[in-house]
RNA sequence: GUCCCAGUAGCUCAGGGGAUAGAGCAACGGUUUCCUAAACCGUAGGUCGGAGGUUCGAAUCCUCUCUGGGACGCCA
């Protein structure tokens, strides 16, 4: 049942993304076999065709319909075609299969709409009707440790989250929410009142601060240790008298029984490996300190370390005077170091309010929540209980101390006076799930009823053993280390790429460094983005750096590629653009190369739907593929005729657009030449 | 013990009601007098952990189960 495409020009010259305009289309017609409450559920079957053999588009819709109406799908399928009518946009519409509707976008409609997407400054993708305020919450570092590989994947999602919000029209407030304030300054406090190297602080202050906190983390950790050897030996030998009992239970014949009893051996035996497996890393922390007189020495001086560095914490709080003098001369240096990093990545923050910037407030959220009926004391602590949950939300400790959750709920309070904010999202890995789901709870029940909260949670970064990505001593590892390593070996494979050109490298040095640093922090970026944020997954330098199949490398390389086209044939990007040839979309890989340029407002609105990032690197992937195919079957400076020559170059400065665009808004950059 | 998340090709991962489940890497075969071969084209590779259920239709939703990871009152 194949139909001709008549004249486009019913459609005016604004951006349309396709999908929506075939819903539009289907829109009227459905009402009326639904009525108003289904039909969205029906539109919502229509979408990008599974396979390029069934067109470009498919609505899935008519099977459940014949269902309801007691009619074959197809029938019903061939009555909406009918109704519908999509001989303008289609150049062919087929019923396959139990009544599937197969699209295919007429040849004409496509160019008119990449004509259209061409002479727009937003590549075709309009913005929102109902913009909102979100505040977007990530990156969050603790100041007072040097920023590790596990904070590099909230701060690169959390930064494209916002800056593809940001392009749909969406007010956006992305909010560094810095660890300042809690017990990590209290160990650098006290370490710098006890441990302090003079020396060693004046030549590098962050340095030696990282070490004081290392030193003390070591000595609580020591102490901890060493106190609970006892207890853990005697968890094992618990553990082991309750194997040896189950080992001495004779099968009884009864399969459900005997096999109930061989999963309760096997757990036994695990737990028992557990506990040796503590109390061997309880062994090794104390051996560590025993084995150096110094730290031995230390060790024994300050035996009451973790308590003291409680107190640390608490008097700093409270506005001792010292203290608040050392903080005061500590955070700006640690805040400076951290910002280095976010120089690099090319982070930016609209605000950066740690936890020190609500410690006022902190008392009122407490009488507040009391007031409310909603806190009361437990065990010494004041508590929010929750119907859902097992264990309460505790907001002040028994020793009058807050806590983040305390915290947390500040924050969201002076949110919403100051912004009042429609969405806060918090970009934050997902071993923090439950504290936020008691966190929403507790702020939607008291202050905020409205605002919609997300956790937008990721998974560990795992090393090629499948453990949590960490250095051989246990640290995690560094996060600047990580990117200097990614530079350089990207500046290995540069060189190495440019030195085998077959006339001769084109690149000098600088360039090369350049190219080199654009190239290795997008790799690192584009390896947390590409991943489905939920899931953990496996970083692997030389997959990363592999710099083919679904990287940042590919998308740049394709890129580049345009714009070598451009240089060789002396084109005018301004000059192209002003004369908006026709597209002639002639070739197969002309077509799917325009089509898949018109879905990049498709995927955007995919990221946005579940705030995943992996949605747009897909789809670049996928037109980078496409151009890759192109560049291939479809010569543009030596096309076979003018008209189709400027028609190429403008689908190749389309392309390399759409991936300049799709790539900032993942936070990465783009280079003339590779 | 309770709760959360994951299990898809040899490896790393997409796909989260729709047709014969995809990609990259690795393997194998091919492509360069031609705009960048960091590329392209092709071949091979699967019981979507297992069992039930819901549905016209299940990798996808529900229940149970196995395996792995994580979280579980005064850390963040």
């Amino acid at each position: 049942m194949a139909k001709s495409c008549c004249a486009t020009d019913r459609y005016p010259p604004s951006a349309m993304n396709i999908l929506a305009a075939l819903k539009n289309r289907f829109h009227e017609v459905l009402t009326e076999y639904a009525g108003d409450s289904d039909v969205q559920n029906l539109l919502d079957m229509i979408k990008q065709a599974q396979d390029a053999r069934f067109g470009d588009y498919q609505a899935n819709f008519a099977m459940p319909l014949g269902k309801r109406l007691g009619k074959a799908p197809r029938d019903v399928a061939a009555e909406i075609l009918e109704k519908v009518g999509l001989d303008d946009i289609c150049s062919q519409t087929d019923i396959a299969g139990p009544g599937f509707i197969n699209l295919s976008i007429c040849p004409d409609w496509i160019s008119s709409q990449i004509h259209v997407a061409a002479g727009d400054d937003r590549i075709g993708v309009s913005p929102v009707d109902d913009p909102n305020t979100y505040i977007l919450d990530y990156s969050s570092p603790n100041v007072a440790k040097p920023m590790h590989v596990g904070h590099i994947r909230s701060t690169v999602i959390g930064d494209s989250l916002a800056r593809t919000l940001r392009f749909l029209g969406h007010q956006v407030i992305t909010d560094n929410h810095l660890g300042d304030w809690g017990t990590q300054f209290g160990m650098i406090i006290y370490g710098y009142k006890h441990f302090v190297d003079r020396q060693a602080y004046q030549q590098h202050e962050v340095k030696e601060l990282s070490r004081l906190y290392r030193l003390v983390n070591q000595l609580i950790d020591y102490w901890k240790s060493k106190n609970g050897l006892d207890t853990q030996q005697q968890e094992i030998r618990r553990r082991a008298t309750e194997l040896e009992r189950l080992e001495q239970i004779q099968p009884t014949g009864d399969k459900k029984e005997d096999k109930k009893h061989s999963k309760m051996l096997a757990r036994a035996r695990e737990q028992l490996s557990q506990a040796r497996k503590i109390f061997e890393s309880m062994q090794t922390k104390v051996a560590a300190i025993e084995e150096d007189e110094q730290l031995k020495g230390y060790a024994q001086q300050h035996p009451d370390i973790a308590q003291s560095v409680l107190l640390e914490t608490a008097q700093l709080h409270q506005g001792d005077a010292t203290n608040r003098q050392l903080w005061e001369e500590f955070l700006p240096k640690c805040r400076e170091d951290i910002q280095r990093v976010y120089t690099r990545l090319k982070v930016q923050f609209d605000v950066e309010y740690g936890e020190s910037f609500y410690h006022h407030m902190l008392p009122g959220v407490v009488t507040g929540l009391q007031q409310a009926g909603m806190a009361s004391e437990s065990e010494g602590a004041q508590c929010v209980f929750l119907d859902d949950f097992e264990t309460p939300m505790i907001i002040q400790k028994s020793d009058g101390a807050y806590l983040y959750a305390t915290t947390d709920l500040a924050t969201i309070a002076y949110r919403m006076n100051e912004w009042d904010a429609d969405e806060i999202l918090y970009v934050v890995d997902h071993r923090q799930s439950e504290h936020f789901h008691k966190l929403f709870a507790v702020a939607n029940a008291w202050n905020a009823p409205d605002v919609k909260m997300h956790h937008i949670s990721f998974g560990t970064v795992l090393d090629e053993t499948g453990r949590p990505y960490k250095t051989r001593s246990g640290v995690a590892v560094g996060l600047e280390g990580l990117l200097d390593e990614a530079v350089s070996k990207a500046f290995e494979v540069v060189s190495a790429n440019d030195d085998g050109k077959p006339n001769g490298p084109e690149l000098d040095e600088a360039t090369r460094n350049h190219i080199a640093d654009v190239v290795g922090h997008g790799a690192i970026k584009y390896a947390d983005l590409s991943h489905n944020r939920t899931s953990d997954y496996v970083f692997s330098y030389d997959k990363m750096m592999a710099l083919e199949g679904n990287t940042a490398t590919y998308m740049q390389y394709s890129y580049a590629r345009v714009r070598s086209i451009f240089r060789k044939g002396g084109v005018d990007v301004d000059r192209l653009r002003q004369q908006q040839h026709p597209m002639i979309l002639g070739h197969s890989a002309e077509r799917a190369l325009a089509m898949m340029i018109l879905r990049y407002s498709e995927a955007l609105e995919n990221v946005i739907d579940d705030y995943r990032p992996n949605q747009l690197t897909n789809y670049l992937f996928d037109l980078a593929k496409r151009f890759s195919s192109f560049f291939e079957q479809c010569p543009v400076l030596k096309a076979e005729d003018d008209a189709i020559k400027q028609s190429r170059l403008r689908l190749c400065d389309l392309t390399g657009r759409v991936i300049a665009h799709g790539l900032d808004l993942l936070g990465i950059g783009i280079v003339e030449q590779m």
